[in-house]
DNA sequence: GCGCTGGCTTGTATCGATCCAACCGTCGAT
DNA sequence: ATCGACGGTTGGATCGATACAAGCCAGCGC
């Protein structure tokens, strides 16, 4: 073990003022007279010190860290999301002076962690990833008075009133279907997932709102499957055997590679034959021979909004946050 | 915000016993008699009572928490080694009571991060997964008699003596290279990086010696490059031209993504024409068409031996411990 | 000379858990 | 009857930073 770190004691005497007179150096500068603020800061700077953690959040009742909980990517997917998220995240919070501190929690008791955390006062605040289907998060978090953002919006609950930061799925696929059809393209199909994923009907309604606004018909262009290869390999499949497309908007990289793997096993060429959009631009995306054209959400930039409404949910009094929509760009690969 | 948390005092009020006695029933129940203790616990769970981290960190010195400097996957490559690791170091390190603290460090400064978080006793222990040529975390953090545990071997400083974990890459290389001789091949070429790369030559050296162990020539059938999917494109052309190699070991799957990219362009087919084999098992050999055969590093055993080794280190007194390595195993797919 | 203000100092309380030392019934063993 | 262990209690100190209050001194305006 190292040596006991400098205190504030330790600075205050070897600066010659008080205590009192060092906190204030390092929390209310502007109470010093210049000088003594540099001579303060020349000793701080000389002992090293950094105000010991523990004792600061005690007294003040913070933490400075803000809980994420950490669910790896999929096995066999191409989503990995959590990789370009995380480091901007990690890297905008610190220059708040915020740590991120990760959990997992075992899946029997999914808000247990959360529940943890907070009576603990571990961390500030969360931000929550998981906005899908039921997950109860949101909800309870708000109902224990803890402050959070998500990362997705409250598709259950229109009216929940929580900050929040999203993705535009419909702009990404619209965009994405604009872009074909202005290749030329005319039959361009959907696959995507099941009924009951907001975020998939999000998504779809883009690439139908881009159809129609040119008047082409989407009856029997569309497919909704599990979020596998497999899965996107058979629906390209029967879609070509049944509406014959000439172009695919997928709900995901993952199910974009299964049209990829289909027309590689017909002999066809992705782009030249058959073109395919994805959607995440996934490292899979931007390697695949050829390059898999993909929506690409712009992660850095949802992770600035995060720490923007963190930052506003953790101030006194908090300032009330709407939620905010970022639009995806698109980048074009051989894929089409 | 939510009401001030119940406190040591108001459970030891509430089960009618000293505060002193409930601080046992948490840290030492083996000094309260079972029905005390059962009454001190049953009063816990009724108030929801959790020691409130800040004091007790205070108190005690320690903060549970690991920090853990986060680095973001190369936009354009395979590699994300970082998830699956990441998630069972999070997972593993909560059964034994650490949370995983996320940090990141402005480039002009890699060892600023780390003392900050040192100094102000934020962190315990540091997990460093920077091993690379030059890297100065260990020697520093060895320097400043922090506790800590490396992903990834001492290579420039076979004397030192801290914690690592590691992944047998010659074993992985080795690996491949007997899979493909096994099936035939006796032409395998090897894909890998800079000569100054210690991780490099390691794989390196499990393809030279698995030719060896078969009095295989390896003359001529090696390449180094930069990890990007061109450099793997274009080492495989000059091989395929003036080697005439059957099949490529690759030092990452980055590489054989180059590799395949290639053998598209010229209408073969990989693990019919030409074999293939990468290094990472990412989920691009995962999900590419007709997949990429692939050496899984072990990243959730390394996890569960790095929070082991934690555990040696932040022990009193700190166990002594020596470097573990572990083998990783071949994913076979279809290239190979 | 009086009052005021800026820029401190001094002193004390506080956050909540843990550590330490001393003490005290009760019960069983000697 | 005495001793010691068991299973606690009690009171206080401690960790280091911050909050709060009061006081003090020089300098300035009036």
């Amino acid at each position: 073990m190292p040596v006991n770190p400098p205190t504030l004691a330790d600075v205050a005497e070897r600066a010659g003022v008080s205590r009192q007179t060092v906190s204030n150096a390092l929390n209310n500068p502007h109470l010093l007279r210049p000088e003594t603020l540099e001579r303060v800061r020349a000793v701080v700077d000389e002992l090293g010190y950094s105000p010991n953690r523990a004792a600061r959040n005690l007294r003040t009742r913070h933490s400075h860290l803000v809980g994420l909980r950490f669910t790896p990517a999929q096995e066999g997917t191409a989503n990995a999301l959590m990789d370009r998220f995380l480091h901007k995240l990690v890297a905008t919070s610190a220059l708040h002076g915020y740590h991120v501190l990760l959990f997992s929690d075992d899946d029997t008791e999914p808000l247990q962690a959360y529940d943890d955390l907070l009576r603990s006062t571990a961390v500030d605040a969360f931000v929550v990833t998981d906005t899908y289907l039921g997950a109860p998060q949101a909800a309870f978090l708000t109902q224990q008075r803890a402050p959070f953002v998500a990362f997705g919006r409250p598709w259950e609950d229109p009216s929940a009133t929580h900050a929040w930061v999203d993705v535009d799925g419909a702009a990404g696929t619209a965009l994405a279907t604009d872009h074909l059809l202005d290749r030329g393209h005319t039959r361009v199909a959907w696959i995507g997932w099941r009924k009951d994923l907001f975020i998939g009907e999000d998504r779809r309604s883009g690439w139908v709102r881009a159809m129609r606004a040119r008047g082409l018909p989407t009856t029997g262009l569309a497919s909704r499957v599990e979020d596998t290869v497999a899965s996107g390999r058979e629906a390209a499949a029967v879609l070509l055997a049944e509406a014959a497309p000439t172009a695919f908007v997928c709900a995901s990289d993952t199910l974009a590679m299964g049209v990829l793997q289909l027309l590689a096993e017909r002999g066809l060429v992705a782009g030249r034959d058959v073109a395919v959009v994805g959607f995440d631009d996934s490292q899979v995306a931007q390697v695949v021979p050829g390059g898999l054209t993909s929506v690409r959400p712009p992660l850095e930039q949802v992770a600035v909004e995060v720490v923007t409404a963190l930052r506003r949910v953790l101030s006194t009094p908090p300032r009330a946050n709407t939620g905010v929509l970022l639009s995806p760009t698109l980048e074009v690969r051989g894929s089409g």
